[in-house]
This record gives structure tokens, C-alpha cells and sequence, in this order.
DNA sequence: GTGGTCTAGACCACT
DNA sequence: GTGGTCTAGACCACC
């Protein structure tokens, strides 16, 4: 059996209150998005993934489901689930990621009536005060 | 009756697959932080809302109620909700909001591996296409 | 037309999330049972306690009733309200305060489990807290 | 399932005149804080608090709610509610009630100008009349 | 008139 | 199973 993937940060933290399968999909695909894991690398299993993490079998599965539906990762019935082989599929991933966070940060800004200059002002203040 | 404040902009959409209060929450505090709404200012009743908006008036209630939670507005009673008058909290939450959109930016970033400035190039690249 | 009683500290605040005529009774209950506001004397009609303080009439009306109830005032019709000459309703007024206070002071510390000694080291320890 | 707290008191009874959601929060905290309901111990699901204790289910909600705004409880989607492990939390909970009781107590006693000991002189007396 | 609370019952997402 | 949200409609206290 091929080694599998890290598939998340060992310090990754499940956050209560918020769906845990959606922190899992959107964790992992950063970590494939920016090559941690490599395409074609094998995945741990739904059951090791659910044990690994203390988590409900089904919420893995879920995990694995959202990410074949984005075509990020690939299952072959019998063999396993694997991070796809299409460069395509991954390059655009990472620019829907970041044109999405940019676009965030703009509309963030046009709603507080600011400019990014000076948002980025006030998170340099910010961060200064509470260093000082 | 004095007069209440344009609560929502005229074009604002609720987006059913999120909590309508939560969604009013956002929008009526960023009106309130950019100064769209000023302190002191009316709102409208929470029933002028409810019929306004077309929801429920338990709905547009806890909406007033997470709001005044944070302080931004203040209801007395009998008489109605008001922005509040202390210029130290407006201040704090715009600051607030704009600290944590900028960290959102960033730690999207990272999680690519990009800098900043290769998010922005590919925000830009994204746009060129298109309008192309 | 003779003096009237201050009736409320003068850096008396109202706070807005609760009943104003609980906490105007409240106050004058104590003013009065303290001796600030002497046995027979006059107060402010409501129209000027009203004014005075910013408050609808009603509320200073029903502020009124409830301490009438209570006996700690007496409204004579055409001339005014006063504070009761009865020095026993005082007296006994005083007492109630006092004892339903002890009484709190005791429960709450028998619902967290401590004795009374235990709650006052719990409060010298913050207070030195928060001066250092 | 696990085993769930004896969230209230047999004895605990529903005062009418009060919201009922605020009396079991301030009931349940108070369980919580002196150590009646553990650290981590699973509480009863909503809809068990609210057939025991007769209230709409909402209500009961609405009480988990506000707990875990204060973050003494923590809630896992699709399993449960739950005190938290986090020592701090219940601690500090249990100074501010604390504290807030001594203060209280305190500024009872000066509005009616008397000392504390003055104010337990009082309970004693009464507290031995009635007896009598 | 105002907001606050409670009930009843439905629907949904998550585990 | 769990909690979260929304609607509908009622009642209440306060100003």
C-alpha cells in the first residue's frame, strides 16, 4: 500500500460551531491548491481520516464527496481516493481561491467606506497597539 | 414620530440559505460604522422592519437584539432602538471589522503560499479575461 | 408654595434596559428611609419630576403610585405629596431593605458553595486585582 | 447516549413574573460554577429540558444560547450541548458572581447609610423576631 | 405606540 | 438523534 498524504496541519482545530465537514474540504483544498500534497498522492481512507480525527465516519465521507464534486481528488472504487492529476483542475481552484479573497477584501473595504490603503492602516495600527 | 433611518440600502437581497438575522446583523453594522446611519439616529420599529423586509417581526426583533448586544444600538424602552451615541464603539467595531478582513486576506495568502501582491496579479489577470 | 426635596441624586443615571419607574422608586424607597429626605416633606409634582429628569409624566406618576402603596408618601389632593410622618413605615421600610439584602448576600453564596467569608476574600482579591 | 447533568434543582421552581429563559441561565450557571455540573459533562438535549420542565422548546434553546455566549457551554453540532473543559471560564464566572454580590451587598448598605455589620444586626433582629 | 417573551409547529443542516 | 432558524400569533410591560 502506498504512503498517503499529511492531510491536514497536525495543530488543525475543529471549530464547534461551524460545520466540520466545510473546515475539512476547505482545508484540504488549500493544502492541495498549494501543492502539499501532490497530485496524484494517495488520500488516508474515509474510516482512517474519521479516526485520525475523532470525527463521525460520515462526516469524513462527506469531506471526500465535496471534494470529488469540486474534482480536486479522484476515488477508484477498490484502490482509494487520490488528488487529481489534472493540472487544470487545480490551477484554477487556487485562482477562484484568490480572486475570491481579493474580491472579499474590496467589498469589505467599499462597505466600511475605505480604501485598502487604509484598511491595511489600521491593521498595522492595530497589530502595534497590542505589540506595545 | 421622528424620523427612522434608511436602514438597509435599497438593493440589499437576503440570501436564503443563510440566517436572515445574521445577514441584517452584518449589513445594518457596516451602516452603522461607516456613518450611512448616525449615532443617535432612530431606527425603524422592529414591526416597520418585519413589513419593510418581509419577515417575520420575531426576525427583524433578534436582529435589534444581537446588535445591541454588541452596543451599537441602544433600545429604551417603550420608545424605540437607537444608534448609540458612544463614539468609542462605532470606532472599535469599524476598526474591528476592517482588522479582521485584512487577517482574512492575508491568511488566505498564506494558506496558498502566495504573497499578497502575486493575489492581487491574479485577481487582476482574472478580471483582464473577463471583460476580454 | 414650600421647598421641595431634591429627590434624586443629582448624578442619578437612567439606565434604559430597565423599567425607569422601578428604578426612580427604587431610588427615592432609599432616599427616604436613609433620612435624606425628611418625614413630611414635600416633593416635586410629577409634571416637574417629569421634567426634571426627561421622562414622560406617566412615568413619573406611576413612579408615585407604587411609593404611595408602599406608604412611604402620602398625596394630599390640591396640595401636594410628602413623605409619610409615620416613623414606624420608615423603620420598617429600612429594615426590609436591609434584611432582603442580607438574605441575597447569603443565597448567592449558598448557591456557589462558599461561605460568606469566601465571597469577601473573592472580592478583596479582585479589587486589589484591579488597582494594581 | 451518555449520561446527562440533573441540569436544575428538584426544588427549582418557575417564577411567572420573570423571563423563563433568564432563570435557568442564571439557575444552570450557578450549577455550573460550584462544580454541581463537571467540567465536559454532557447537558440535557433541548427538547429533554424543555418535556422536564414543561416550557416550549424554543425557550429551552434560548437558554443554551445565552450560556454559550458566556462560553460555559459549548455546543457540538448534531451531538449535544456541553459544560466546558476550560477551567478559566468557569472560574472567572464564579468570581464575577462573586464579586457582584459582594458589591451589591455593599452598595445596599450605603444607600441606606449603614455599615455591613449594621445591615447584619438587622437580619439578626428580624430573623429572631420572627422566629419569637 | 414601543420592544420582550412565550407558545406552537414547521423545516433544515449536521453528526 | 442534535441544535438552529423561521413563521404565526398571542400576551405583556413600558412609555
Amino acid at each position: 500500500m502506498e504512503p498517503t498524504a499529511e492531510l491536514l496541519p497536525q495543530h488543525f482545530q475543529i471549530n464547534p460551531s461551524l460545520p466540520i465537514y466545510e473546515q475539512f474540504v476547505e482545508a484540504i483544498r488549500r493544502r492541495i491548491v498549494c501543492g502539499a500534497i501532490p497530485p496524484g498522492m494517495r488520500l488516508p481512507s474515509v474510516r482512517e481520516l474519521a479516526a485520525a480525527r475523532g470525527v463521525n465516519p460520515t462526516t469524513a465521507a462527506r469531506t471526500y464527496q465535496e471534494l470529488e464534486r469540486s474534482g480536486l481528488i479522484v476515488t477508484y472504487r477498490g484502490q482509494g481516493t487520490f488528488v487529481t492529476r489534472d493540472g487544470d483542475i487545480i490551477t484554477d481552484a487556487r485562482r477562484a481561491i484568490a480572486v475570491q479573497a481579493v474580491r472579499d477584501f474590496f467589498e469589505a473595504a467599499a462597505s466600511l467606506g475605505l480604501t485598502a490603503e487604509q484598511m491595511l492602516n489600521m491593521y498595522r495600527e492595530d497589530s502595534h497597539d497590542n505589540e506595545a
